[in-house]
DNA sequence: TTGTACGCGTTATCAT
DNA sequence: ATGATAACGCGTACAA
């Protein structure tokens, strides 16, 4: 019950404080092999477990780093996170996290906490509201690596996809099968990705020579969109086709559809940023935009890792590409009747 | 860059440490104004930020709690550590979350690299292969709650729900229905929780005069499930409806039925223990079992707090009903011709 | 009302 | 090879 320290081993062992020290960092060069037993039985004995709280306060290092997700609701943040935690395993770190749930509030309070305790490094999926805060941690070299969004500083360590050139190649590969309507639909444009998604939609459909109707750009919190869709479908020419920018997005927009009772691949197609782990169980054709999270993972915890340790890693940015992944590819005709073949213009 | 301390502080103000000490505790009561603001700008100066690793040292807490999850992949799981975190967020608690990837060894390095950690308590959602370990905690008064699974031991707290009632209550429904070969499909039975569902198909079974075939019994790790499903369906008479034992199970029986192009709510009848977030986007009837996830966290996090702070919560158990889903009830005619009406036997 | 001095459990630096 | 002692940054009697 009460806690035993390496102050009761000694004296079990009958030796000091210092080498029960040395034997717990396993300084054995100068160590007697029989100091070195009564130590280690005694240890046994008493049960002794070091307390890590002290030995930090001594170091000055915990051996902790934090994750700062922005939306732990993502398929993605968790993808990444065990990414993450995967490489802490190996070298002898822990990883702890936070889910900010989109809020700047939220996230300013972890990193404050964190800090105070003291973490050697944080990982952050910036909300994008803390700039100051992001800031003056890269001013003061504290270890930190952003992930999935830009934070638009100079000299701050940052894993992302690259959401521009993916989303303009799977808008034209929509338009390549005949769509010329599509709706881009996305959360309210705040943070760097859905930013660089949307620029990718417009770069496609200006280079196929598509008007880009500010109408079918649907930017709306995931809870409104159902009727945002709602109206537009009943105020414009229906969309032959749906980017959804993200997973949770892809949830709302699949409601809408099922209610609608729209049948996807005939009467809307639909194009998913992120991939999700049902895909599979989808009973119509979807593209999903999967993002290396692994890797992007990896990278980030490898790059804070080499901060920590006093490193200045380069380059400072790393751009993973996107892939497209088809889930049930339509093995019926080309080309349904709400397309244009794009060879009749 | 420097790391400043309280002692700077003090020196910047002009007092000694306790005196700032006493003033981040907020002990007001016997402080002059002039030196208040003194401190106040001097904090500000510095930009100091007090040190929780020296402060836990010393109090011997650290206000942090953890959370060990048997498996994060189930949506259950998320939805009890929101509820836990949302509990700290107001009680001034910070919770780490570690995975245990369903495996005993990583349970428990994490259970001792926790303690080591000093964390002020722990939330378990038990491999079950550590009953020493967790016997030791229950033991030595180390403030634990298990969640989710029974570890048989005495006074010990946990949070679970009623697996066996639940289950019997959902294969009674589908025997109701008609059916009466139901396969129990179902991971290793390890824990608790999978003993009770077993239990209630038994039971079900039994009290409806219908045999349990072993066979139905379909034992085995989520990535063998669809070769175990693909030898039943042909060595045996077909099962007219399936349990899955939970949501991983889910998306493997749900793979199998789609590659076996099997029609839902026609061929094959389904129930799955636990919700998932993408149950109303199902095209076909599914019945889902869904645990208070909210609540039992909410429970835990309760019943931590109270042994943290030195009380003796009673009861040591609590047991939560769960409630049946339906997703896209069935709108057709009563009886598909793969069921047998009860009435007429 | 404020300051002094010690303890928390460990590691680091010297001695020995 | 091992031991004594001083940090690490904070909280807290107790003294003033």
């Amino acid at each position: 019950m009460k806690k035993v320290t390496m102050a009761d081993v000694a004296k079990e062992a009958g030796v000091s404080k210092s080498t029960v020290s040395q034997f717990l960092n396993k300084r054995f060069e100068y160590m007697g092999e029989n100091t070195k037993k009564r130590i280690e039985e005694a240890i046994e004995k008493l049960g002794y477990q070091p307390n890590f709280i002290a030995r930090s306060l001594k170091q000055k290092r915990t051996s902790m780093i934090a994750i700062i997700v922005a939306n732990i609701l993502h398929y993605f943040s968790t993808g990444i996170i065990r990414a993450i935690e995967d490489f802490c395993r190996d070298h002898d770190l822990h990883a702890i996290v936070c889910n900010a749930d989109d809020q700047p509030d939220q996230e300013r309070r972890y990193i404050e906490m964190l800090r105070a305790k003291q973490v050697d490094g944080m990982i952050i999926f910036p909300t994008g509201k803390n700039r100051d805060l992001y800031e003056q941690m890269v001013r003061e070299g504290y270890p930190v690596v952003f992930v999935d969004r830009q934070t638009g500083l100079d000299h701050a360590y940052s894993v992302v996809t690259d959401n521009a050139a993916a989303t303009c190649q799977a808008i034209k590969q929509l338009i390549g099968q005949g769509h010329q309507r599509i709706a881009f639909v996305v959360q309210p444009l705040m943070v760097s990705t859905r930013k660089g998604r949307l620029e990718g939609y417009r770069k496609a459909m200006e280079d196929a020579g598509l008007p880009v109707d500010p109408d079918y750009i649907v930017e709306s919190p995931v809870d409104e969109v159902k009727s945002r869709l709602e109206s537009l479908f009943a105020s414009k020419e229906r969309p032959t086709a749906l980017f959804a920018g993200n997973d949770r997005m892809f949830l709302a927009v699949m409601e809408f559809i099922k209610e609608k009772g729209l049948v996807l691949g005939e009467e809307v197609d639909l194009v998913v940023f992120d991939n999700i782990p049902f895909a599979r169980l989808m009973d119509h054709p979807i593209t999903f935009i999967e993002q290396p999270a692994a890797e992007m993972g990896r990278k980030a915890a490898e790059l804070l890792f080499e901060q920590i340790n006093g490193g200045k890693p380069e380059p400072e940015e790393y751009v993973f590409p996107s892939r497209m992944v088809q889930a049930n590819p339509p093995a019926g005709p080309a080309l349904p009747g709400n397309r244009v073949d794009p060879e009749r213009k």
